[in-house]
DNA sequence: TGAAACCTTCACATCCGTGTCAAGGTCAAG
DNA sequence: CTTGACCTTGACACGGATGTGAAGGTTTCA
C-alpha cells in the first residue's frame, strides 16, 4: 500500500508517515520506482504509535518499548542482557507513575465537574 | 519568597517560574523593587504544575483544569456555566482515555520485562 | 499526448517548553 | 564604595513533532 492510502487509514499525514520512518518506528519497503510500500499490518503499529504520541510519549521513549508491543509474543532473546532490562524496567515504572498521577488529577477533574453540575442543577430549579 | 528560593525548593528553574506565570498558569506578586515575591502556597502548586507537565499535559490543557485542583474545595460558582462544564468533561474524558492507553502498555511492558528476566534467569542456570 | 493525482527529497516555518546570554537594577557584606 | 549574589526584561537558540511548499518523477486516465 502507498503512503497516502496509509495516511488515510490511519487518520494521519503522509508527512508523519516519514517522519515515523526516519525516527526508526517503522520499517518501511520500497517499490521499484522508489514509492514507499506499505505492510497492511502497519495500519495496526501506526495507529498504535498515534495513540502512544497523543498520549504524550516521544518517539524516542516509543521506539523503546516497540518490542514489547509487537503482537506476536516472540520475546528477542537477544534483548535479555542485563542494561535492556533495567532499561525497560525504568521505562514501565515511569509509566506507572505517570499512570498514578494522571488518575489522580483525573478524579480531582470529575469531582469539580461533578459539584459544577451539582451548582448548575441548583441555579435552575 | 524570591524566584530563585522557589525554584530550590520544587527542583526547578528561575526561566520556567517566569514561564508559567507567563502562560498564566500562577500568579505573582511583585516587591517593592520589582522582584517577584511568591507565596508559600505556590511550592505546592508548581510542583503539581511540574508534575503534570511531565505526564505530557501542555500549559494550555493544564490552565483549564488548575481551578479543578486548587486545595480549598471552594468552586467558583460563576464556573458553573454550560459551555464551561462541557470543556471539563471533555478534559476529563481525555484524561480517563489517556489513561486507559497508558494502563494497556504499561501491562505490555511489564509482560515484555517479565518474559525477558525468565529468559535471563534461564541461560544463568 | 497531456493533464491530474500521486509520489519523491529537501528545505524552511511553526509551536512549545527550555536553556542561555546580555545589559542592567538591587541589596547585603566587606 | 565596591564587589558579588541576586533580580529584572529581552532576545536568540534548540529539539521535537508537524505543516507547507518547491522542484521534479510516476502513474492513470481521457
Amino acid at each position: 500500500m502507498r503512503i497516502g492510502q496509509l495516511a488515510e487509514l490511519t487518520d494521519t499525514t503522509p508527512r508523519r508517515l516519514r517522519f515515523y520512518e526516519e525516527q526508526g518506528l517503522i520499517r518501511v519497503d520500497r517499490a521499484a520506482n522508489g514509492y514507499r510500500d506499505y505492510d497492511e499490518r502497519l495500519v495496526e503499529q501506526v495507529s498504535h504509535i498515534r495513540g502512544l504520541l497523543e498520549a504524550g510519549l516521544s518517539t524516542r521513549l516509543i521506539k523503546q518499548i516497540l518490542p514489547c508491543l509487537d503482537d506476536p509474543r516472540d520475546i528477542h532473546f537477544a534483548d535479555a542482557t542485563p542494561d535492556i532490562i533495567a532499561t525497560l524496567e525504568g521505562h514501565r515504572d515511569k509509566l506507572a507513575q505517570r499512570i498514578e498521577l494522571l488518575t489522580r488529577n483525573h478524579a480531582a477533574v470529575a469531582d469539580y465537574v461533578g459539584a459544577l453540575k451539582q451548582c448548575a442543577l441548583g441555579v435552575e430549579r
